[in-house]
DNA sequence: TATTTATCTAAGCAAATGCTTAGTTTTAAG
DNA sequence: CTTAAAACTAAGCATTTGCTTAGATAAATA
């Protein structure tokens, strides 16, 4: 006996979760999620209880349109190669018109560093570990590697990833071709 | 015939530079700086004009402070083994009372992106670009390196120096070492 | 010592921030 | 059809933002 909702949660979410990937948190203010959410504050904040709210559910959208290419990875069976395309899948998902946005992730993580509030951090460095256990599952896939060396290397790729997600905001093709290449180089 | 300044500018520019360096740009109001240099907002602004001067001489001021560990590895003769040092030095550089703050200029360009304006942009990427050039010095000083190793070697070190700024402030020291240590395995 | 001029203080400006609330409209159950 | 509850609109809230300005203060030259 009630008022049905006029829009459809996911697909606003869709949209917020664009916008703070494209101007941080900081940079994306209310107003600004109304225009391009298409709704009024009010039906924002009933949803979503407070930007903070929101944008910890836009990291979750964001994780989902990310796990094409984290599905791929898990699915390879060949080792360093699975994990150089992610490289190269990554490159490709975060560009967007010839113009690209770096990881959403890697991005907030930069932006609000320790500030951010204990539940947004997990998240967040959830999301790295993640990753990570997948760079580790491709390693076993090597043969001759110590687990010494595989926590080794997947530190260095984990870490690579967040060199790779802001040179991929500032760096020509050229630059990030050479960055991958030799990335693997050593692998 | 006029009043003298009761502050020195290099002094309180020093103390602004600390605070952006902590907090980012948009995360520091002018409040803020109000406080931690000492001064009113007039004087700020009559010395350094707006925000963004202010910014942009802090960024100047950051470079200076780095410039001990910078020479160091330009005086340097031994190569590969001088820029893994400055890799260290680095990360002991950017350490303060156990927390990490990154690269200022790394987290600059985060932080604003294409946000950033004409000039700004161009001392940030030049500072990068004068990394580079001390790399391809001390990369030429190894023997059996042809250009265009030395070239692809340069911008891979660059685009890691880049997940080092940002990976100082998440990770710890083992996941540090991890990281330093696998990138230099094949250089 | 008198005067000039830059530097100081502190109040104030419009605009933007995240969030709330008063009041209207829509919907579906009773 | 009535009614109750949720969803809507739009105005408004206090606070903070970067920056300015009116007026008091200090200092070096004349």
């Amino acid at each position: 006996m009630a008022r049905t909702k006029q829009y459809d949660e996911q697909e606003v979410l869709q949209k917020a979760m664009d916008l703070f990937w494209e101007n941080g948190y900081e940079g994306t203010s209310v107003r600004m999620l109304e225009n391009k959410m298409g709704i009024n504050q009010f039906s924002i904040y009933s949803s979503f209880g407070s930007k903070h709210g929101l944008f910890l559910e836009s990291i979750k959208i964001y994780k989902g349109k990310l796990n094409s290419i984290r599905e791929k990875l898990k699915e390879s069976k060949n080792g360093v190669a699975g994990i150089e395309q992610f490289f190269y899948d990554f490159l490709k998902f975060t560009r967007n018109n010839d113009i690209n946005k770096g990881c959403l992730v890697c991005n907030s993580l930069s932006e609000l560093g320790s500030k951010a509030t204990p539940d947004l951090i997990q998240e967040l460095m959830k999301f790295t570990e993640e990753i990570k256990v997948l760079f580790i599952n491709n390693l076993e896939q090597e043969s001759g590697k110590s687990q010494e060396t595989i926590k080794r290397e997947a530190n260095y790729l984990m870490t690579s990833m967040l060199g790779l997600s802001l040179g991929s905001r500032l760096l020509n093709k050229e630059q990030l071709d050479d960055y991958i290449q030799t990335t693997f180089l050593n692998i």
